[in-house]
DNA sequence: CTGAAAGCGCTTACAG
DNA sequence: CTGAAAGCGCTTACAG
């Protein structure tokens, strides 16, 4: 049988001082003689000593008004996409750099957000961030009971209580709109990415819309998940058209890479030369030899370190009012639109 | 303010029945009057009265051996990498479907492993997962110390009590060496992923061997450290060579990658006819059209799993001796080798 | 600066 | 089946 670690008694009895000069030897800032904790402080390590977090969470709860488990839940989605770990991985080394903890979901459906957030509640969880999904006005609610702040990334909800940070996706949807009317396109098409998606729906209003403004139109709308094959199945289908498009902008890169492989591949098209791709979000493989896609490039680091942030304040201060944040994407011309 | 949520007090004094009762009221198959129950959760649902899982934590550990606090620790190294973002999903939905909660610790060098494991003991999670990553004689010891299981993927330790999950990279590389030789490759190179790495040593040492065996021999060896980018640029300094290769074995899917976007667009090599590109790990990218990238693939779902059984078995039954778990890898064989 | 004691919100023998 | 009580390992007023 393993022997239990030892506790803070432990430590007391064997450094000869209370249990309380123990703790209070473990929290920076409490009233401590140098001599006493020095002393404590070899005896724990001899023990190998350390302090249970769980149990100091309990006790914080009832005073502490700030940081208590340590834990910030993080709720996750399509983990698989490449743009979407870079984000899980910026919140991660974020959180873990201010000292706390990340409690990881990862869903699959908007249907599993409500249900992960539960159980981070009953972890006692000090704040929550939510990667493009939304909660419902439900456990909003029951975030507020507990006093829970809630940032949205990517996402963004009417209820006032519920910070959000995002990308400008409008305005991105309009740049692109200005780059292929400047650059004489006259066949340009979009494929969607999921359908009733947020995101997807602002980048294509903005870019229709532009379009619009400009005297253009779009000519040719298609569909697909996000995914390679879904860009790359509507490419197959929109370059089968009698009259095929001259540019297509895809609501996301890992669709563009589709897009690029169906023209290169299936059609024996030059990229720029016979067919202009844009994508948005500019993840690594964008700028590849091969593929040089132009595309709307999100301020991931930025953007991720503004939410923790404002979760920060927000579990520090809860008086804290939401906070909106926007962040402009930021245009990056490479090879795959023709210049004129 | 916010008002405290409700704890199991507030219930049961609304309900009219002891703490205690609510408390089994919670917990499935403690003895409990069917009627008392449904009052219970009635009560409850009205008051929106969730348990609170660190309090019941700290109440568990006394008594029980098995669950703790429930929570899993996963140390991830390389997040942004496509394969390791599909393990972590992996890894998280398997231990979500068994009830459990992920810690999460993202580093970026095995010296931060011992630092994240510390922070996980001090969490008292139930046990732990590390991809990719090995920990510290002393770490293994704590671990010990603590009774918290320990997992290795994609590693192993000589600490016998420290359970491993991977993939038989010795005989992956063989594999790839018998394919070479058999289609008559006649310069054959291997681009490395990270100098020291037990992974690629495994993979390079099975692959050069059996080349000998087989009256081959290695023909030109580079380095790179799993990056698309240092693919690239190590096939940029083969390819440029007098005598070229005929054959690169890259030790990553994206290394090999970055070998193939060099060769075509660098050098105008058709892919498999000039040279042939083998890979390892089979990513998504791996059978993306313009790639067909033979490979050896890893039965990622079936090793995670495999890892999440192992744990849990070790954290239900204490005794259970510490496991090494093998699978092979599978050739699949695409078009990025030409066939004899 | 230091220690004794209460309390965080649960679970679980122990009686009844 | 049910309740009173002890205990999990800490933190924190409160006295001294």
């Amino acid at each position: 049988m393993v022997n239990r670690p030892p506790n803070s008694y432990d430590v007391a009895k064997a450094a000869g001082v209370s249990q309380s000069a123990v703790s209070r030897a473990f929290s920076p800032g409490r009233s401590i003689a140098e001599k006493t904790r020095s002393k404590i402080f070899k005896v724990a390590q001899e023990l190998d000593y350390k302090p249970n977090a769980i149990a100091r969470s309990m006790s914080t709860a009832r005073t502490n008004t700030t940081q208590q488990s340590g834990m910030v839940g993080v709720i996750v989605t399509r983990l698989e996409d490449p743009f979407f770990s870079k984000i899980l991985n910026a919140f991660s080394r974020a959180l873990q750099q201010m000292g706390l903890h990340v409690l990881l979901f990862s869903v699959e459906s908007e249907a599993e957000v409500d249900n992960a957030l539960y159980e981070f509640l009953q972890y006692q969880v000090d704040g929550v961030i939510i990667s493009s999904a939304i909660l419902s006005q439900k456990m909003a609610e029951g975030c507020r009971q507990h006093g829970t702040p809630v940032v949205l990334y990517n996402r963004y909800t009417k209820d006032k209580g519920i910070s959000s940070v995002r990308v400008e996706n409008f305005e991105g949807g309009r740049m692109v709109a200005n780059l292929l009317v400047d650059t004489h396109h006259e066949r340009i098409a979009f494929i969607a990415g999921a359908q009733g998606e947020p995101t997807n729906r602002d980048r294509e209003q903005g870019f229709a819309s532009r379009l619009n403004e400009r005297g253009a139109e779009l000519y040719k709308r298609d569909e697909g998940d996000y995914t390679f094959e879904s860009g790359h199945a509507a490419a197959l289908r929109l370059l089968s058209l009698a009259e095929p498009p001259d540019a297509i902008f895809c609501a996301s890169d890992v669709m563009a890479l589709g897009v690029i492989h169906a023209a290169k591949l299936e059609f024996k098209l030059s990229i720029s030369k016979d067919l202009s791709v844009v994508g948005f979000d500019d993840i690594p493989a964008a700028s590849w030899p091969g593929y040089q896609l132009t595309t709307i490039r999100q301020p991931v680091e930025k953007m991720t370190q503004e939410a923790v942030n404002i979760l920060i304040e927000k579990m520090e201060n809860p008086e804290q009012k939401a906070q909106t944040c926007l962040f402009p994407g930021q245009l990056i011309l490479r090879e795959s639109v023709r210049k004129s």
